[in-house]
Formats: structure tokens, C-alpha cells, sequence
RNA sequence: CGGGGCGUAGCGCAGCCUGGUAGCGCACCUGGUUCGGGACCAGGGGGUCGGAGGUUCAAAUCCUCUCGCCCCGACCA
């Protein structure tokens, strides 16, 4: 049993998810290059990561719709920088039923060109705004360098695309959608997020203005884990999209796009997975808690079962998501390594012990080995699974965010700059200019992640140009 | 696309240098003993050696070309 033991962290952090994405068989590769096949597991993981942010969708006016996978060339090229921005990772279909096609189509990179020609032909008048759609689908972009969730060349998001009257409505619903993100982060997936501008050179191609959610991996990196777009008039131009306004004067619309996608699961893994695998927030955890039965004889085995079973459907009834391991043949111990490497937030051992005293073993997949250990009375047992998992949601938060602010410095010249973001963010000064930032880059291979909505100080100097600066920006090397 | 590494059973690898017709561990199947932290014994199934071409009596092994994957860089959610 020499390679059941995943690479520690420490060791190789690529490798270590790398395996971890496999072994816990949240997906696998596919035969095409850079192309992922989710697999089951994986696929609830994002189901419920689907439903945290439908909810919150539905619940701020928004509705869901399916736009075509294959669009017009010539409409990726209407809007200059988005053209500019994605030819270099189009795949584009040239034939179709066996003949060469008059016109090229791409398989859609993001949908703005073909929801910018829809919405070109629904909108008249002021009171057909605003526009509010999003869809879940898949999109396809090129790369060149992928790795399972976190870069590949297919991958599944939602993508939200609203017009409005005035340019404060887009940013206002552009800043809304970026709390939503924020929001859904931290309270369902307990990975804290720092909400913030990103820079010129980091916006969305054909965006006026783009927000990010940026997160700390466990390695110290940065991973940008949601974007939303205020894409001013832009794309309202170059498709067409106007209404007639209140005065009786022909207007173009404002529009804004905005996106999560797979990528999270991937921040999921690196934020709060260790050495001994996944480890799930319960809230988004397909299974949340997994019962092993233990015994030794068939009549006891029966005893077991039968306990087990009737804790599974009292756990059901109070809503928790439970599964019983009844798997023959292998024993107690690697079932519980097996789900300590899935990342089930909680862990009953039920034997014939417990039955002898009318209690369980609990086993928090947070704290590793005796310390996540206790009895528990089988009576109540949903109230207190509920209280745990709520009690392990709220550590895996608290402790990602100790770690991130840790390994998080606030340096007072450039070496100490570089120092930082050697193993994690720096927050500093930064003058704004794209050739401080590309010099950074160049140097130090961090950048600017985003600058922070939330400034603490309103002004200093430069980090590395030492001019007078306003805004502090949050910079690591990044994913 | 540049640099590096690797393609041999589902997975991880040995064999290649020095050609002789494929092996180990894990996994899988069967039976038995086990079972509160990754069990053990016995038996068994599974391979166009990434692909194509060449050299040779004979190629996993030598030569040429090719495809793919992983890691590191430049670009990106």
C-alpha cells in the first residue's frame, strides 16, 4: 500500500492537486488536450455551487436563458478589443455537414456578441430595461497551459448579461453582482475573497471596467475566483443596442456581463484541502456526512445496519445530506481515509460498542485524528450533526482567512515587496501606472491582483516609483 | 510556442545501455480468515510495449518520423 499516501502539500503542491482532483474522483482527463471529463462527484459539487448562486440570481430580478455555442465570426470582430482580446484562443468551425462554410463560425469564448444582437432586436424603449439574463453553460478558450478546473480548454460558468438606461445602473448592477460573488464565497463556500478593481491591463477584453473576487490558495497564490463587468457602451455600439428614452431620444444601452465558473472548485481544493485530501464546506459538500458501519459478525453486522440506516433517514428528515458506506470487503480504516480524501465535513463511526451505549462517534474532517473526535448520544443526533456542520462551515472561513491574512504583508519598500510576495499578497501603494506594473510583473512575476473596494488609508507613495498614490492594490503571484 | 520530463495491464513502475518474443507492486475477480485508522493468505483474469516506417533471422529494446500527456516559462476565467 505504498502510494496511498497523496504528496503533502509542502512537497509538491501541484502534484498534491493534481491527486487530489483524480483520487477523489472529482474529474479526470479527457482525450483531447486540456479538456476535463467532471465526474459525478465533481459534477455535485457544482450542481450545489450552481444552486448557492441561481438562488441569489433569482433573488436579485434576474432570469436564466440559453444563447447558441456557435456564433458568427464577424461578430466576435465588431467590438475592437474584444476581437483583439480572444482571437488568439478561438476555435473556430470551418465546415459543416461535409462542405466549407461561407462563414466561419467560433464556438462561443463568452456570449456578449450574440447576446449583444439579441438584445439588439429586443429592446426598444426605456421600458423594456432593464435586461436581466443569465445562462449556465460552457465556453471554449484556446489555452495553451491548462490544468483540471483551474485552466481548461472547455469549462463550465454561468455567464449573466444585462443592459440598462444610464451608466450608474450598469455599475450599480456590476458592483452587485461582484458582492453576490463575494457573498456566495464566503457564507457557501467559506473561501474569503478580497472584492476589487482590477487594472487596465487585467480587463476583461471590451469591458470599461472589470471587478474581481481574488482568493489566497494554500500555496500562497492568487486565483482570481469571479469577474464581473461593466462594459459601458461598447458593445451597445457595436450591436446596435438602443431605446428610445423618456424625452423621445434614440439612446444606447449600458450593459454588463459577469461570470463564475468550474475555476472555483479548483479554489475550493486549495483553499481548505490538506494533506489528507478534500476537504468540503458542508453547505456545498454533495455528501456532508458519511456513516461507517463497523462490526465484526453477521449477526452484529445486521445490528449495525439496521442502526445505522434508521440514523441515515433521521439525518435525511433534517435535511442533512448522509450516506451510509456499506461497501463489503474493506475495512473501517481506509473507509475513513477514503472519505477523509472526498472531503465529507463529517465522519459517524457506529459499532457495536455504540449500540451497547446508545452512542456514535463523531469525526470532524477539520481537525485531523483524536482532536475531531467525540461521543455522541444517538438521541438528538440531527440536532447535533446540524450544529457541527455549522460549526465546521464557520472554521474552515475562519481559518482560511487566518492563513490569508498571515501570509498576507504590508511592505514598507520594495525589497520587502518582493519578500512578500514571494509566499503570498503584498498590499501596497501602486501609482496606477502600466509600466510600474509590468516592471513588478517582470521582477517579481507578482501583479496587481485587484485594488481593494474596501482602502484603509487614502494615501502614500509608490512601491516601486515612489509617486504620490491613492489606492492601495493587493498583489501576489497568481494562478 | 520555447525549455525539461515521460509514454510498457486500470494506476505506479522495472526491463531498453548490452535485441532472443514481457515482469513487479497496487487495483480488479474467486474462496477463506479479518474488520473501532489504509488487513492477510491462496488462486485467477487482464498487454496491438503511444503510433508509423526502417535495420535485423529476430525489436519494448537500435534508427527516423510522428502523436499525446505532465512540469517550468510567455498568454488567460
Amino acid at each position: 500500500m505504498a502510494d496511498q499516501k497523496l504528496p503533502t502539500r509542502a512537497e509538491d503542491f501541484s502534484e498534491w492537486y493534481n491527486q487530489i482532483v483524480l483520487r477523489a474522483e472529482l474529474a479526470d482527463y479527457a482525450p483531447v488536450r486540456g479538456c476535463m471529463i467532471v465526474r459525478p462527484y465533481g459534477w455535485a459539487l457544482w450542481e450545489n455551487i450552481q444552486q448557492a448562486l441561481d438562488r441569489r440570481f433569482k433573488a436579485t430580478g434576474h432570469v436564466n436563458a440559453a444563447f447558441p455555442l456557435l456564433i458568427p465570426r464577424s461578430f466576435i470582430e465588431k467590438e475592437q478589443s474584444h476581437v483583439a482580446g480572444f482571437s488568439p484562443e478561438l476555435a473556430v468551425v470551418t465546415i459543416g455537414g461535409g462542405e466549407k462554410l461561407e462563414e466561419p463560425l467560433v464556438i462561443r469564448p463568452t456570449s456578449e456578441t450574440i447576446i449583444g444582437y439579441a438584445y439588439a432586436k429586443w429592446i426598444q424603449s426605456y421600458r423594456d430595461l432593464p435586461v436581466l439574463i443569465n445562462q449556465w453553460n460552457s465556453v471554449v478558450r484556446w489555452e495553451l497551459r491548462t490544468k483540471l478546473f483551474l485552466r481548461t480548454l472547455e469549462f463550465f460558468w454561468q455567464e449573466g448579461h444585462t443592459a440598462h438606461a444610464t451608466f450608474d445602473e450598469a455599475e450599480a448592477e456590476t458592483r452587485q453582482m461582484l458582492e453576490i460573488y463575494a457573498d456566495f464565497a464566503i457564507n457557501e463556500a467559506a473561501v474569503p475573497v478580497i472584492a476589487g478593481r482590477k487594472s487596465a491591463s487585467e480587463r476583461f477584453a471590451g469591458a470599461d471596467q472589470t471587478y474581481s473576487i481574488e482568493a489566497m490558495m494554500g500555496d500562497g497564490k492568487a486565483l482570481q475566483a469571479g469577474t464581473s463587468h461593466n462594459l459601458g457602451q461598447n458593445f451597445a455600439k457595436a450591436f446596435n443596442i438602443r431605446y428610445l428614452d423618456r424625452d423621445g431620444v434614440l439612446q444606447f444601452c449600458w450593459t454588463t456581463s459577469w461570470g463564475l465558473s468550474t475555476r472555483f472548485v479548483g479554489a475550493i481544493i486549495m483553499v481548505h484541502g490538506d494533506d489528507q485530501g478534500l476537504i468540503l464546506p458542508p453547505r456545498l459538500a454533495p455528501t456532508q456526512v458519511v456513516i461507517v458501519p463497523i462490526y465484526k459478525t453477521d449477526e452484529e453486522k445486521t445490528q449495525v445496519f439496521d442502526a445505522a440506516r434508521k440514523m441515515r433517514d433521521a439525518l435525511i428528515a433534517a435535511g442533512v445530506r448522509v450516506r451510509t458506506d456499506e461497501r463489503e470487503g474493506t475495512s473501517p480504516g481506509f473507509k475513513f481515509n477514503d472519505w477523509e480524501m472526498r472531503g465529507v465535513p463529517l465522519r459517524i463511526e457506529i459499532g457495536p460498542k455504540d449500540l451497547a451505549k446508545g452512542s456514535v462517534v463523531l469525526a470532524r474532517r477539520d481537525k485531523p485524528g483524536k482532536e475531531g473526535k467525540s461521543f455522541q448520544p444517538q438521541q438528538g443526533l440531527p440536532a447535533a450533526v446540524s450544529t457541527i456542520l455549522e460549526d465546521i462551515q464557520a472554521a474552515l472561513l475562519t481559518r482560511a482567512r487566518n492563513f490569508r491574512d498571515a501570509n498576507t504583508k504590508e511592505p514598507k519598500n520594495y525589497e520587502e515587496f518582493k519578500a512578500a510576495v514571494e509566499t503570498g499578497f503584498a498590499w501596497a501603494f501602486w501609482c496606477g501606472s502600466p509600466d510600474c506594473e509590468a516592471k513588478i510583473k517582470e521582477e517579481t512575476k507578482a501583479t496587481v491582483r485587484c485594488i481593494p473596494l474596501a482602502q484603509t488609508e487614502s494615501s502614500g507613495t509608490c512601491i516601486l516609483c515612489g509617486q504620490r498614490s491613492t489606492e492601495k492594490g493587493i498583489f501576489g503571484r497568481a494562478y
